[in-house]
DNA sequence: GTTGAATTTAGGAAAATTCCTAATTAGTCT
DNA sequence: AGACTAATTAGGAATTTTCCTAAATTCAAC
């Protein structure tokens, strides 16, 4: 959960999840969108991964990446508890 | 929003936030429920004030942060995007 | 098996974060 | 005003993060 919130730390990081939203990219195709090095590139690659927000699987001489929303969903589960959003006992109190 | 999800990134912060969740508390009150100096704490809740999820208020002679759950739902509008939960137009293909 | 393309690992410099102690400020209360 | 309390700022050491170049790895395809 630490490792979560910490790969959501940094805008490259975010970016790369937003790319993925539309499904899945190889890694050089990700590093391509990028003003940085691809060895760094798969430096923040390697952080998702940690965190469990991206997977790898091979698809011919590639390798692409998908977002897992599990983890998109396991960081939402903890603001919304934080907000109030995904209530946890409160608000039922009639008056 | 750089500075939200970096404030949310240290489990420090994320705890401080929790426990704003029932309302505000004194900062000499938040530190004492660390074992860290009250300047890390105070460290903690400037990043926290800068991201715009607490506010400080004096209170007598103690000062209190007061959890702003705009801020939550603006980390959370970002991650709805991501997962779909929030939807951008997608899912109305009927068949 | 060798070649070649895609990607990752290694090693290291620069910058940012985290946390401490000591000193200072801000405000309350008599 | 003066003393006392709550909290912050200053300054600095240790650690972590970020990013680069160069070298190594991994497969697919011939």
């Amino acid at each position: 959960m630490n490792s979560l919130f910490k790969a959501l730390s940094h805008p490259v990081r975010r970016r790369i999840i937003a790319m993925l939203r539309k499904g899945p990219l190889a890694s050089g195709d990700i590093a391509a969108a990028f003003d940085m090095s691809w060895p760094t590139i798969t430096g923040h690659l390697n952080a998702l991964k940690e965190a469990g927000l991206v997977s790898p699987e091979r698809e011919g001489q590639s390798i692409r990446y998908r977002l897992e929303i599990s983890a998109v969903e396991e960081a939402l589960a903890f603001l919304m508890d934080l907000s109030g959003t995904g209530k946890t006992d409160e608000e039922e109190t009639p008056t």
